[in-house]
DNA sequence: CTGGGGTTTTGATCTGGATCAAGGCCCGGC
DNA sequence: GCCGGGCCTTGATCCAGATCAAAACCCCAG
């Protein structure tokens, strides 16, 4: 889609942490995609790496909100939570997802690291300000923002209106379509990237459900786990789009 | 915070549908607040007044996603729907709201009047190409976008972790916050835009459990509904927040 | 091989809110 | 005034998922 990975050999030869930028392993993934090599070097010089190691929080809801960033490599959650400490995990980001509210000066949500993790974080003032200058990568948060809101306002539906079994049928076929690798025997692989616990705070129930809903499927002989639990084998999809589709 | 009341005397006189854009009850409450009078002519050209009246479906989740739309003047809901009919209100739209997906073909949502509506529609196509012309209003629809994002991820946490009684309190809570009026005696009248049913949509919760946990409230002595059951008087705010806020 | 912490599964019980089923209330039309 | 149709409230019952409790599993470290 996007011409990025030719480099000019007559220019000057660019700072090193242009470089850096120029050859990000997720550069066609970010934001920064849909900027030029230029610019790119001028957007560089106010970022910097930070490698997260996993559970380590990299924002406090309540805290200043002072940072943004590009997921270079990892995942993480996005959480809202009670006074009383229960937890909605509203999103989860991986490799070439922004991290970051803008235009408000306290986070109201909580960002944690589930695997190590290496950040590109910029200071948001910065960032904001790089936005009005660079018009195709507004645009692109824009279409961004705007696909977030459509994914959580198919959340709301989820949360509010379906019962566990259907969430979790949800949950492990958007995961089937974004990462499902095809088998021999027609079957859909699927690694599974975040813990009972984790896949609970996301549906909005709690661990014990979420196990007694995969067992259930697994003695339907819709899924299974022959390789750890991580490893989720799709044997039936028809059966999971079912569910998802109630008559 | 924007000084657009000003007409040019000196200018070509406006053709009839520019006046009536100038002449805008929420001129400076919808995005053309972010735009100049010349532009706004043009924009003006592109838009037409469209009349719903309550009831009315303004757009089907399925149907190509052909329009969007500044709301004059009523009151609607967005809602998503499984297959098999369940609905989940996902936002109500006021005078200035933003109403429509962009970047999209398809419509994922249904938007319903709820009272007799006055839309400024646009067609889609034409309005994305001129957010690329207007870099202040394409800014404010980022902000917007990104509030609502906001506003949904409160409502993943309400919806995914929050008991009905916590619910019904910060729905009143807000309302109080955006629309409410200090009576007298230090209590808080508001006005519920919406029907129990609504309300029991947007939640996520039934028709039965609104009323029980209203009635409830009311027995308790923290509102009342003494002139009717949309005019709610909030006689103790302090237990409202303590339900929202638990220990 | 053994022990111990973390994660996941499984079992037993409880409960908040859904569901099913009447009424009550209010307002407009006749 | 009386009827009919929306809403809203109230009552009785049920059940999906939470909660409480205990095994089972799964690694690694020693």
């Amino acid at each position: 889609m996007l011409s990025n990975t030719h480099i000019a050999v007559n220019s000057p030869p660019p700072a090193r942490e242009c470089q850096r930028c120029l050859n990000c392993a997720v550069r066609n993934k970010t934001l920064c995609a849909s900027i030029s090599d230029e610019r790119l070097a001028i957007l560089s010089a106010l970022g910097r790496r930070w490698r997260v190691s996993a559970g380590q929080v990299v924002t406090w809801a309540g805290d200043a909100n002072s940072h943004c960033a590009n997921v270079i490599s990892g995942a993480l959650k996005v959480s809202a939570s009670t006074a009383d400490g229960r937890e909605q995990i509203v999103g989860l980001l991986f490799a070439g997802d922004f991290l970051g509210q803008l235009f408000v000066n306290e986070a109201s949500l909580t960002v944690t690291a589930l695997t190590d993790t290496d950040l590109c974080a910029f200071p948001r003032a910065d960032f904001e300000r790089a936005l009005a200058s660079y018009p195709r990568m507004e645009r692109l948060l824009l279409e961004r923002t705007m696909a977030s809101l459509h994914e959580a306002q198919e959340r709301m539906l989820s949360l509010g209106r379906k019962d566990a079994r259907e969430r979790v049928a949800d949950f492990l076929l958007d995961l089937a379509r974004r990462t499902g690798m095809c088998g021999a025997a027609g079957e859909i692989r699927v690694l599974i990237p975040i813990s009972r616990g984790e896949m609970a705070g996301f549906l909005g129930l709690t661990i014990e459900t979420i196990s007694r809903q995969l067992t259930r499927l697994k003695s339907d002989r819709v899924i299974d786990f022959s390789r750890g639990e991580r490893e989720c084998v799709i044997l039936n999809s028809a059966v999971l789009e079912a569910i998802v589709n109630p008559a």
